[in-house]
DNA sequence: TTCGATGCAAAAGGTTTGCATGGGT
DNA sequence: ACCCATGCAAACCTTTTGCATCGAA
């Protein structure tokens, strides 16, 4: 869950620099920090701002979404290349980090932890030697099994 | 270069298992050989098809990759959420391995190195370990700049 | 009252599909 | 001759865009 604290100070973002805090901006953040860490498609963002008031269109949210990546609250994730999926940007936590996505259940986990991301800061820096190539953003997914589905089969 | 051994034993291949070796699927893989070690999109492979002999359609196109796709000769990258890119595979090196993105000239380099790969596979264990998720697959993108285009600037 | 945001519908762009025809085997 | 592969065009699906209207400040 994004600190309350958080929220607010994007809610209050929103209305800033000449843009306007219209209903439609705001259903699509309270559904975004009412799904804090899942990876959710235009769709399924749709479908819920539909649920809270009929007057969105997905035209809307896509702006909105648009908007929001620009101002640095949504991230975008490429897990299937058919569609987009957003989560939210955890001030606190490594930009860009890495997801598993499991296979069976289409779960997603965002990997945050920092023994971890210590490691793959050392591969980046591998990557910078070997290559003579600066690295300024990553892209890293892993397809496979969660603890869950593991079990089951 | 993918050795001639294997682009012999890929050809072949295409004729089996009741498939027939048309001059559509010899075009677009006397492309892929032409290109190895780049990453095409399918618009480009049609491109370069056309150039061979005018009797291709895109729709082909489309259905050859899937079709290599399945016999593993081909690999699917998504270096933008736009379209799709195609790498051959090369059997005796690490498949799905990580790609550096040139945000600037749109080069990709994949990165084959040794020890590299050994850094990441323990990556892989960490999170394993962490998250308790069986990994199966990877996708690993870095953005950045070529040392080109890095010296250019 | 102003002018940015919304909704609608059309367009765009990549990919897939159905079906008659062509061409390997 | 058989039947898989091809070409064409239409369909699909997600995302973008133009424009008249709405509504936050």
């Amino acid at each position: 869950m994004l600190p309350v604290t958080t929220q607010q100070k994007v809610i209050r973002l929103l209305g800033q620099n000449g843009h306007r805090l219209t209903s439609q901006k705001q259903t699509v953040l309270k559904i975004l920090f009412e799904h804090d860490r899942s990876h959710l498609t235009v769709e399924e963002i749709y479908g819920y701002a539909k649920e809270e008031s009929s007057r969105v269109s997905i035209a809307t949210i896509y702006k909105t979404i648009s908007f929001l990546e620009q101002e640095n609250v949504l991230h975008k994730i490429r897990i299937d290349n058919k569609r987009n999926c957003y989560e939210l940007i955890h001030p606190n936590e490594p930009e860009g980090h890495p997801h598993c996505i499991c296979t069976k259940c289409c779960k997603t986990i965002g990997i945050v932890d920092e023994s971890v991301i210590r490691m793959l800061s050392v591969c980046e820096q591998a990557i910078k030697v070997h290559y003579h190539f600066q690295i300024n953003l990553q892209d890293i997914l892993y397809y496979g099994l969660c603890e869950e589905c593991r079990k089951k089969s």
